[in-house]
DNA sequence: ATTTAAAAGCGACTATGTCGCATTATTAGG
DNA sequence: CCTAATAATGCGACATAGTCGCTTTTAAAT
């Protein structure tokens, strides 16, 4: 199962990181240039959290959202900051600020997925 | 626009006090005893929601869950603490711990939307 | 009883995301 | 450079979640 570089996977971490900010599934497809299968798009943006370049958040429209890592590596891939959703400008972007939090004795957290939302600073 | 009082809206009340649990529509449906319809559940769910009753939290399967409000006013009806749902027996919880955040001058948040993914207590 | 407007039912519709399968293309090995 | 293996893509179909418009029903005020 070793990864092999297509036009493909390179076209949508481009797309991605020249936003700057997390993409979901369809603005990534309106905004590449090659055309590219939907379903694809989705299996390379997996394939890009599996590998730790991507990471997913779930926003409050419950559509997923794919963000670049940022110093994360394999081993130690909790992406616990909180993103930000802007309800007028509709893009997502993490936030510096760390999730911190205490579960009660016996859970054991897989994954962290914390949103605020709301109007950020270019929009208000 | 005033509320009036419906079996249905007794019934969906009744299923998720029951329950103990934030629920999805789907489960609602599941658990209720007489037949409502997919979009009056919503419905009902949402005007819950619109006065204070419940909350919704959107989880990492990107599906709206809807939970008691326990000791939410109208005009302070921020639901920042915690949720948890587990991958075991698929349930969603609100956690007692409060989210504490900070966020950059300039942003304004309007909800906060934070749910843990992994096994609970019971299931572990 | 009558009225009125909120609530429910129904059907249709729009994503979003996934899956299976056939086809294409990357990459390693000779 | 050619070939084989298999990862990646395209395509179609599908499942599910949630919404909307319109009609009908029903709660509740007068």
């Amino acid at each position: 199962m070793k990864r092999r570089n297509t036009p493909t996977k390179e076209a949508v971490l481009s797309v991605i990181t020249k936003a700057g900010q997390a993409m979901s599934q369809d603005a990534i497809e309106g905004e590449i240039s090659i055309d590219i299968n939907r379903a694809t798009i989705y299996r390379v943006l997996n394939r890009f959290c599996e590998d730790g370049v991507l990471h997913k958040v779930i926003a409050e429209d419950g559509k997923q959202y794919f963000a670049l890592c940022d110093g994360c590596d394999k081993t130690h891939q909790k992406h616990q900051h909180f993103h930000f959703k802007c309800t007028v400008c509709e893009t997502l972007e993490c936030l510096p600020n760390e999730v911190n939090f205490s579960i009660p004795r016996g859970y054991h957290v897989e994954n962290v997925n914390c949103v605020l939302t709301g109007v950020c600073k270019k929009c208000s």
